[in-house]
DNA sequence: TCTTGACCTAGAGTAGGCTCTAGCATGTCT
DNA sequence: AGACATGCTAGAGCCTACTCTAGGTCAAGA
């Protein structure tokens, strides 16, 4: 099973680029990248299962740096586990912000849209937005730009 | 009402620095600034509001182009309100899958918790996460980066 | 009048996250 | 053996979205 992964494979199986992948290890994102005798790169299916998480990390915002920081962590071993539970429970807690945020955002939109269906009723341009409830602070956070 | 609000002012009001909406108003995304005896810009009560709609746009992942393009359309008055209510049909229908892959990503992270959960109980590491359902492709879009 | 603070324009600099180039080595197929 | 794909390193370049600097103008208070 362990199969000897090269670069351009890891490429196809993780959909990210050759030239991205080195970056990302040269960022400290990818551990324990062995090499054959020609002084290529060699991965095995836990890399690309690494990469795979790390994708879902990334789309959901974050940043490079926590990424390094936690795959850090998994190179230390078992003992490092309650703290890679934090962090991913942090992350979780950033997750469900974002999501309420979006769901404002939503909420705010369908506003926006009544309003234009009531400007393109009447014919003329209804009373400002901003008088309505949801609306407020846009506070709190957001996610990360999606590929 | 129609206070002659300055760009000091706008900042404090609409959380921004007073760079960025210079920046903002260059890239076009503030439409009708007046300018006072002395040059200074001069805004109203509508720039604030309109400013507080392109936050959520903005943290909701809508790129300063976009956001361009939907306030350019705004400046052509009401025959451009079907391209605008498209426009927002558009992004809110990308917050709703963005909702979804978080929604995806909570689920993944639970699940490595709970993997990290039985590696503390079994005192061994379980079997790869990649084997279980949820996980698969991360495709689709992905929100942007909160302030 | 003098000073101070808010503004102005043009343009340079920054941070994050890639993305690509140049020049060279290695491996495989015929 | 020669051609061509694939890999390597070091480092430059790019895009987005700001953020800040430099050098000057304007207006109101002491």
């Amino acid at each position: 099973m362990t199969r000897r992964i090269h670069i351009g494979r890891l490429a196809q199986l993780s959909g990210r680029s050759v030239h991205t992948i080195r970056w990302y290890e040269a960022r400290g994102l990818i551990p324990n990248v062995g090499r054959d005798a020609g002084g290529r790169r060699v991965y095995v299916d836990g890399h690309v299962e690494h990469l795979a998480f790390l994708e879902w990390l990334r789309r959901t915002g974050m940043s490079v740096e926590d990424m390094r920081a936690f795959t850090a962590l998994g190179l230390q071993g078992w003992r490092t586990i309650p703290q890679r539970e934090e962090r991913l429970r942090d992350h979780r807690r950033k997750l469900e912000r974002d999501i309420a945020m979006l769901q404002g955002a939503l909420q705010l939109i369908d506003a926006k849209l009544d309003y234009f269906a009531q400007w393109r009723a009447r014919k003329k341009r209804p009373p400002a937005l901003l008088a309505m409830p949801a609306l407020a602070e846009p506070r709190e956070a957001g996610p990360t730009p999606g590929s």
